[in-house]
DNA sequence: TATCTTCATAAGTCATGGCTTATTATAAGC
DNA sequence: GCTTATAATAAGCCATGACTTATGAAGATA
């Protein structure tokens, strides 16, 4: 599986997502986040674990504790991917405006 | 579930991501999409439902095919998400290699 | 009208994934 | 050293999802 594979996939569920979205306002060790978020701390170990797969975030040891921090690049597959859209989407729209306007 | 729920659920089947890649460069019949990608045809439909649900892909009827094209907006929502990132990851690295300078 | 093409939907199968509880390992604090 | 806190892993459960074949509906073609 790719990189990118990894990414679309850890980046698809909801609650990954909102994991990721904290620990991307600020770092937090796994008990943090597993009060802040309604699910169990294994299942907050694994969703971090499928993020770190994917490289959006880091993990540094803290005494027992464990904190999470975003891969400062962990996003730019993802920016990159998206890019390689937006022209074409921007152009798509142009055809379709003008097929809009042909076809009246 | 929201919209941006499903497009990021869309976008995680790399299957999908290939046909949605695929409009995404021109205009496609789900025959076309058929022959280009090693799935069913009724596979082919299952996934542009799914992407046109998630406002990724339009459809337009045309005699006995249909023509599915990009939303021209589609990948609005997920730019927006990035771009909330975006500036806090130039930060986190930013941080991180402050972080690093100061422990040596 | 009969046939062929195109596509969506139905129904069923199978693998994957997200969750739980239980357990273990490691570090901290008394 | 013993207990408490923290986090990873194991095992099992259950829902979801990606695929298949079968079928039916709607348009094109003869």
């Amino acid at each position: 599986m790719t990189y990118e594979d990894k990414m679309f996939a850890a980046l698809a569920d909801p609650t990954r997502r909102a994991i990721f979205e904290r620990v991307a306002e600020r770092r937090h060790s796994v008990a943090e986040l597993a009060r802040a978020i309604p699910v169990s701390q294994p299942a907050i170990s694994q969703h971090l674990k499928v993020l770190k797969e994917a490289r959006l975030v880091r993990d540094e040891p803290s005494g027992a504790r464990r904190i999470y921090s975003v891969d400062p690049e962990g996003l730019g597959p993802l920016r990159q991917w998206l890019e390689r859209f937006w022209g074409d989407q921007l152009a798509a729209f142009k055809t379709a405006v003008e097929g809009r306007n042909n076809r009246k």
